[in-house]
DNA sequence: GCTATACGCAACCTTTTAGTTGCCTTTAGA
DNA sequence: TCTAAAGGCAACTAAAAGGTTGCGTATAGC
């Protein structure tokens, strides 16, 4: 039940990631458990709505959760469509390797890097 | 030496990944060996001068390597950085597991996902 | 009940980004 | 040599992204 690669998803959780921000709120919520947009914006020198956006980014990334629990709403890191984009980037080395490798054995030899 | 992880890169390669024309030029290049701008440009939607552009973020990402050929520059995939991008995402994950292992044995048990 | 805290929503501004057109240079080839 | 193909460079446009301020609503706590 590991959650199937997802070409699509893989995209968002690239162009999640492709903000430092966004990153960094990541590497934060990845060393705890849960955290409170101002707590989050505390430790940011952005305003407590610019996280709030960035972490509508990556829920919609699927790379957060919200849970609402009384006036505070709690992110958590979510970490598996990582793994999407992972799978690309395996995907797409993999299909170079295999063209590398055709191309080494139509030259008859082995072809390095 | 293999390519030492670089922050800094990997989030030149999330940028560089989060935009899907990007990832269609890169998923071209993985299966040929190099190719020409109007070669790449022939088979999308955008210009040539589009195109060029796009290649000009990969490079700068150290994702496309160009080779002048006569009048022609060839482009060729080159998927190490992409390698960065996973560090990050597989540092990020395991900081995440490890919190979770410490939370779990706080409370005395095995805690599953 | 009142106040301060934590959010969400919406409008707005500024900068980047994606993409275009236009023009000029270099090279391949008939 | 003259032309057509391949590109680079620069200016420009439209749209999206990052960020802000302002305001309204719900909840915690004295």
């Amino acid at each position: 039940m590991i959650a199937s690669p997802d070409p699509t998803r893989a995209g968002a959780v690239f162009f999640a990631l492709g903000d430092p921000t966004r990153r960094e709120l990541i590497e934060r919520l990845s060393g705890s458990d849960t955290m409170s947009v101002s707590g989050l914006a505390a430790e940011l020198p952005i305003t407590r709505q610019g996280v709030a956006k960035h972490l509508g980014v990556l829920e919609r990334a699927g790379l957060v959760e919200a849970t609402r629990s009384g006036r505070e709403s709690r992110y958590r890191l979510r970490p598996e469509p990582m793994s999407d984009a992972a799978d690309w980037m395996a995907q797409v080395g993999a299909q170079w390797d295999s063209r590398l490798a055709r191309l080494g054995e139509l030259l008859g030899g082995p072809t390095k890097e």
